[in-house]
DNA sequence: CCCTTATTTAGCGTCAAGACTAATTAGTGA
DNA sequence: TCACTAATTAGTCTTGACGCTAAATAAGGG
């Protein structure tokens, strides 16, 4: 789990899951949205992809990626039980 | 945010807000629970607090931490932002 | 003022993150 | 095979994270 706030915890990774709301799309594609280079970019999706975030798949020479929400969801469900307020037994 | 993110993605950093959520405590007893110097605890707590995610007050001599959900629920917001599903205008 | 307790700051070492350029792999098609 | 495009890996550099011990600060009591 410390994969995938350390994978959220970089802007560019963030821009990348919003991205990935509206559907898949291609390392390449993806790479020409923001002002880094293309291996900095690839870096970014191991981490994104190693933190269960988003999913690869090949297609020729181009991979796509796409958002994998549940890892996302599941991020979510440990926050709202790391803060939530504890049942007192009235 | 980013911050915010930081701060959750060590597992010692989630462990002490899970503490305080049964209420506030101090540094000292907080740093007792786990196995790493007080100074090091220290640090942790200045990331948790930088990221807004406890407050400090000081009582004396001793300092008392206590949750401040807030943050952590703007971050709740901000995932479920990120990866939620995007309204298609059906 | 000195002593004790609680906590942080300073300083240091190690390791990983994040950026770049250059080189390499993977796949397609002439 | 050769060339072309897409993407990653390799190599390097700088910076920041995280752990420690030792020293400094803050507050209170004799």
């Amino acid at each position: 789990m410390s994969d995938v706030f350390k994978a959220l915890a970089h802007p560019v990774r963030r821009q990348v899951l919003k991205k990935l709301r509206d559907g898949p799309m291609t390392a390449g594609d993806l790479a020409a949205v923001f002002p880094v280079s293309k291996p900095t970019m690839s870096g970014h999706f191991t981490a994104l992809r190693e933190a269960g975030l988003i999913r690869a798949e090949r297609h020729g020479t181009t991979i796509r990626y796409r958002l994998n929400a549940g890892a996302a969801e599941e991020a979510i469900a440990l926050l709202m039980g790391l803060v939530g307020k504890r049942e007192t037994d009235t």
